[in-house]
DNA sequence: GCTGTTAGGTTAACATTGTTAATGTAAGAT
DNA sequence: ATCTTACATTAACAATGTTAACCTAACAGC
């Protein structure tokens, strides 16, 4: 034996299979009406198999979230790349917006559930909470932070998590908003990422201490 | 008979009695976990009962949806009064906020729950719809309208909708992640009243044509 | 090679959900 | 006195998440 074979039984990424196939589902259709039955039987096996790789179908999706705020990160990482703190929290908040509409479900999950008695994984949460690289809050975070700390943004501004969380705070009611009312009739919506985009450039020119230094978009 | 004594079977308030449970019920549990069942015992009625009332447990929400957004519209009326269409912005995004705070399971259902085919009652659409006086958004809409008229916003804001909708965007967002996301340990919130009008005074100085005249709070 | 453990699968069932069909009943209208 | 309608019941349906009981083949250690 020579140390490294683990694979038990062939392989068994039955597991990386049922985690492939619910978030296609869940993507799709959303959490609460995709049943176990149906991720069974797409994968060919019984639901009761399912039960054997997680505990039930919450910890299912907590751990796609755990997957998806990585990759979340990862995006901020890549593409919101200016050295200029404000220029960067603006392009942060494109990079937020289009995962947002690239998948709706995913977001609603991520951002809209409430999970009741969320288990966060120990280790998920030792190597991830706060570190920029993998924690997308963290990543916008230190934009604030060193936009503050850079003399750009208005005396009363000065907690980064607070400068943070407005702006995620605007970005996110904007979307969620589309998300739960625009197929009804009630309001005129506008275009999402017109009215999102719009929203944080007003909100950075607020927060500016000089406005004329805000970014703009065609 | 003399009329006016409508009232078949002595009284009918069995649908009366079924929606304020159904309110108080949603309102501290939430819509998904209370069952038709629990609600048909808590009025000492059987399941069936409720559907001689009502078409089905989405149609339930709905109801109650309409009279309660009936309700924040008559609190808009009563509490954001000033003339001056900047300051009464404000005062609707602090009533709409004191709303949130008091009522907050409500406002989950009202504003964070996606509703199933809502099929909305005709009447109300007709009589309420687009009247400042029993339409909250429209209360809103009408105020960044007069905003826009006066010449008070920047000239690329010309779209009452717009506007309005980025000012409901900002501060449901602020809102819902509190809702959502505070008793979870991840991210250090700020306290909610203050973070929410902060973001609307920020965004109002970044909307106003003359930033200088953005209304303050203490 | 035999044996025990265990990962991973199955079948069958359970309790709970929203909802409906069939039926009863009593009040008001004719 | 009879008919209609509003409102309630009982019983059942199909679908859900989940679990108990059981099977089976692969690996580990003797």
């Amino acid at each position: 034996m020579t140390t490294k074979e683990r694979r038990p039984h062939e392989l068994h990424d039955t597991r990386e299979k049922i985690l492939d196939v619910a978030r296609d589902m869940f993507a799709h259709e959303g959490y609460e009406s995709v049943t176990m039955r149906a991720i069974a039987e797409r994968i060919e096996l019984t639901p009761t198999a399912i039960y054997h790789h997680f505990k039930n179908k919450s910890a299912l999706l907590t751990e796609l979230c755990q997957a998806d705020f990585q990759k979340l990160a990862q995006h901020f990482n890549a593409s919101a790349v200016p050295a200029d703190p404000v220029e960067r929290i603006l392009a942060i908040g494109e990079a937020y917006l289009y995962f947002a509409e690239k998948h709706p479900s995913q977001y609603r999950f991520m951002f809209m559930t409430v999970i009741p008695d969320p288990e966060l994984d120990e280790d998920y949460v030792a190597t991830t909470r706060g570190n920029p690289e993998r924690d997308a809050y963290a990543f916008l975070r230190e934009a604030c932070r060193e936009a503050i700390e850079a003399g750009r943004l208005r005396p009363e501004m000065k907690n980064p998590d607070e400068v943070a969380q407005m702006l995620w705070g605007g970005v996110h009611g904007m979307i969620s908003l589309h998300i739960v009312k625009s197929h009804e009739g009630w309001v005129a919506w506008c275009d999402l990422r017109t009215s999102a985009t719009q929203l944080m450039i007003a909100m950075l020119r607020g927060l500016l201490k000089n406005p004329a230094e805000a970014p703009t978009r065609p």
